[in-house]
RNA sequence: GUGGGAUUAGCUCAGUUGGUUAGAGCACUGGUUUGUGGUGCCGGGGGUCACGGGUUCGAGCCCCGCAUCCCACCCCA
């Protein structure tokens, strides 16, 4: 038997539904906020995710599905969507049309990792990018619509908020936080010593209770933001705090592709073991100037749909439709051009063979179906059929033609 | 990539110190004295016990390998 790579599921039956119950929401929510679908392609140019997630992140430089193909081009399966999202909103040359574009979007994304839990080679994102828009008003608006979702799903989470500064701040704060790490060098966890050459703000969020211990004096960037960070910072708490969406500061919290700047938030859920990101996002606004596009700010967010799938509450299913059966073979080929007219404007299920009523009733039954339509020898008789509302429980006898 | 656990029917799981023909519930399927379901009753099909080796008179059970899933690290959505 072949099975399918590892890491890579099929998804059907229940799984579809819930999967599909998702995207048209989210989808409904995206449109309400006046975002727009884009569609990108899976395989890109390697370069793209080298330059705009970075070489140093892990995603980049050793999960990636990287291959030479064909024509010689250094390709990858994307690991990410923002960057093709950009790429694409620079190739249109809106960048250079100016105003504000929004854009949303969902599919596979793929990494080379050991899968667990909430954790997949294959797995699909909900995303939305917002581009020409530098108001912190936007960022807050991402972070109410990620809430939107969630709630339209019935998931609980948390929020967690930081500001990374931009290149006022941040530089020297690097900087000021390497020289505090390095004094200590000695003392810290082989992975930290790691991530202080690679992605030294990374150190912060080590698990190892010792490093913890350690960084507990270390200087802390949400203290050392230029004004402009501060006020925004300070505006977007203002406007959650103003329509009812709380959350927690983690001066800790970093994301991990190199793009963002300012504004970080993270849902996360505490209903699903160690994966618990579910959503992700920030504000990018030197991005676009690193893919050759004009400046032009920007902030997006990315949710893992696998992640939220069982969290999703479903609406309870209706019946609807309808069944149809005969209980005589004579009839099997009247019922047959009865249901594929009827299909033209109903979901209609045809049951082939000739059985008594009360199997047909189960079978209607197992099918979910509202109606429950049989013709035997009586109804050929008389050219009806024989329906039954099986919500309301009432039943009715009409003539063919009028079905 | 590192460490730990698990794997028996479509699903959820029993299976005694190694001993005849490996079980249950659900699901599927058929029947059920005259044409009424989701909720009665009776029957039926379905297993290379993940896979490959080994030990043994004999392995679902013990040993080794391998695959996948799960958990933690790592990373992140």
């Amino acid at each position: 038997m072949i099975s399918s790579l590892r890491g890579m599921n099929d998804i059907l039956e229940e799984d579809y539904e819930r999967f599909t119950y998702f995207i048209n929401t989210a989808t409904k929510i995206a449109q309400n906020y006046g975002f727009h679908f884009i569609q990108t392609p899976l395989l890109e140019e390697t370069a793209l995710f080298k330059r705009s997630v970075g070489e140093s992140s892990d995603i980049v430089s050793k999960e990636m599905y990287q291959f030479i193909d064909k024509g010689e081009n250094d390709v990858c399966l994307r690991p990410e969507g923002t960057a093709g999202v950009v790429r694409a909103f620079i190739q249109k040359k809106l960048d250079k049309a100016g105003g504000i574009h929004r854009f949303f979007y969902h599919g596979a994304m793929f990494r080379y990792e050991r899968p667990q839990k909430g954790r997949l080679r294959q797995f699909h994102q909900f995303g939305v990018e917002s581009f020409g828009v530098d108001s912190v008003y936007e960022d807050a608006t991402m972070i109410m619509m990620v809430a939107d979702i969630l709630s339209a799903c019935g998931i609980g989470y948390r929020l967690q908020l930081n500001s990374l500064g931009d290149l006022n701040c941040m530089p020297p704060y690097r900087e000021n936080l390497i020289n505090f790490v390095k004094n200590i060098e000695d003392k810290i966890c082989e992975d930290c010593v790691r991530r202080v050459a690679t992605n030294p703000i990374r150190v912060l969020d080590c698990k190892n209770t010792t490093c913890q211990e350690l960084y507990e004096n270390a200087p802390k960037l949400i203290n050392n933001l230029c004004s402009g960070c501060k006020d925004d910072f300070d505006t977007l708490k203002k406007v959650l705090d103003k329509n009812g969406i709380s959350y927690e500061i983690n001066t800790n919290l970093v994301r991990g592709l190199d793009y963002y700047s300012k504004t970080a938030f993270e849902f996360v859920s505490d209903e699903i073991g160690s994966q618990s990101a579910i959503a992700g996002g920030g504000r990018y606004d030197r991005l676009i100037e690193f893919l050759d596009g004009r400046p032009t700010p920007a902030v997006g967010f990315a949710m893992g749909i696998e992640r939220l799938m069982e969290l999703i509450k479903m609406p309870e299913s209706k019946r609807e439709g309808y069944y149809m059966g005969a209980m005589d073979e004579v009839a099997v080929d009247l019922v047959m051009s009865l249901a594929q007219k009827k299909r033209k404007t109903d979901k209609t299920t045809i049951d082939y063979k000739a059985k008594n009523l009360k199997n047909h009733l189960k079978g209607a039954d197992k099918v979910n179906a509202r109606f429950c339509c049989v013709i035997g020898t009586n109804e050929m008789e008389n050219q009806t059929i024989w329906i039954k509302d099986l919500e309301n429980k009432t039943e009715q006898t009409v003539f063919i033609g009028e079905f």
